[in-house]
DNA sequence: GAGGATGATTGATGTGTGTCAATGCCTCTG
DNA sequence: CAGAGGCATTGACACACATCAATCATCCTC
């Protein structure tokens, strides 16, 4: 079950929470939330667990403290689309409108910062510096909505599983050396790349077998860096 | 070229105008932007014309007045993905970082009204209703994006093809019996479905055969709404 | 009204990815 | 340590959609 405490503004001094801000959230650190620390509730989900759930009302947002969580869309045969992969110090559920259309699942044990909706929007309409984050973090968000957009509609499984790396190599910032740990499943990462589990499978070995990446469980080695841009389609700067 | 001249905030009486607000505008409609009335400048697109370049510094937003914009994404091969088709009423390139990571494109001959985007973030700041209607904008951008995604991830060409047709059907507010006017080629259908345009046409005359629908080049007839929403993978309600 | 350009449609064929199924590897439990 | 369960990997095969190519419809031009 969902276990939430009062934080009293004092979340900063709970375990998980230090490098929150440390860890330069993808989506944008909502740093200008530390005013609405009053209103946080400290959120703990287990793995697998249903934090929001799809057609909720929608009366919360929360910022990602420790963890790895998705976002769900579900079809009612079944078919499932991750939406996207939010590590610490990403934020969702406050570009809802009435209900969540999407649910949020605890991809490894998680921590959470829960805010209250009105209370942000109530906030932000004194706070300039905080709306204009909000919008900023929309923005983000849109972007790599786009760049989603072209990847699933336009690349190759092959394309889609390099660009699907080098993504996760940036956000947890994986250096040269250090592997990528990836907190989530085959499963999960077929639903977020348009696959199945199988061509990701695959997908992942032919890599491997090109010397581009080593693979070790969860934990993923880049060997070529170039090599993955390549295969990933990125755009050259 | 791209034809522009200054409104003097007397815009409304200009052609082609007075029908923006009373469209409907699928994204929401951006009344709060009378008060920067003053700062819009009137920009006509010829069919095809380029009206914002991908990776251009995004100085400028805009309203379409008439005719039918597309966002497109490219890649460096020709591969390409429209992001949305904008009708009367919708809103685009305020939601960009320092530049705009899409071009648009006018599929037909359009009227658009242009403003800047740095006035439009400084009357946010004093205008908590135009920012909370940004926000809600962006909030629906954000779930239509996520909704193209389980289209573009998980649906079957013949369920991308009536899912379009019932959101086409749906903002243009075309009822029983008037068509469907479509303004964009089967090109641009297949490249917002991810789909080659054989794909679409091969589509869409099965559906014609079903009896779903009737098709007159762009003119589409819904006769069995029931069916297509079952195609399309319509979420009961 | 002939000729050409452009876009839509239809057909034949190929292929990338899905589906089905078997096996392997690791972890947990008693 | 045996057995079970969950996830990952690999293989064989099927099929939905892409590709290639031909034809048709419409519009424009001279």
């Amino acid at each position: 079950m969902l276990c939430s405490m009062a934080s009293n503004g004092q979340s900063a001094k709970l375990p998980g929470f230090r490098g929150a801000d440390a860890s330069g959230g993808w989506m944008g650190k909502p740093r200008a939330l530390e005013l609405l620390a009053s209103q946080a509730v400290i959120v703990r989900a287990d793995r697998e667990e249903e934090i929001v759930g799809q057609g909720e009302a929608a009366e919360y947002c929360y910022v990602v403290v420790s963890g790895c969580v998705r976002t769900v869309r579900l079809m009612e045969d079944g078919r499932r689309q991750v939406g996207e992969f939010l590590l610490p110090g990403d934020m969702f559920g406050w570009e809802a409108l009435e209900e969540h259309d999407f649910s949020a699942e605890a991809v490894t044990a998680a921590t959470l910062r829960r805010y209250p909706r009105r209370g942000l929007e109530l906030l932000a309409d004194r706070d300039h510096e905080l709306a204009r984050r909000l919008r900023a973090l929309s923005a983000r968000k849109l972007r790599a909505g786009r760049e989603r957009m072209l990847l699933l509609g336009r690349k190759s499984a092959s394309e889609r599983i390099a660009s699907f790396l080098l993504e996760m190599a940036e956000r947890t910032g994986s250096g040269e050396g250090s592997p990528i740990e990836l907190p989530m499943s085959r499963t999960d990462i077929a639903d977020y790349l348009g696959l199945t589990i199988e061509t990701v499978c695959r997908g992942l070995t032919h890599l491997q077998r090109q010397g581009t990446i080593s693979i070790e469980r969860a934990r993923i080695w880049i060997r070529d860096r170039r090599a993955l841009g390549v295969a990933g389609c990125e755009a050259l700067h």
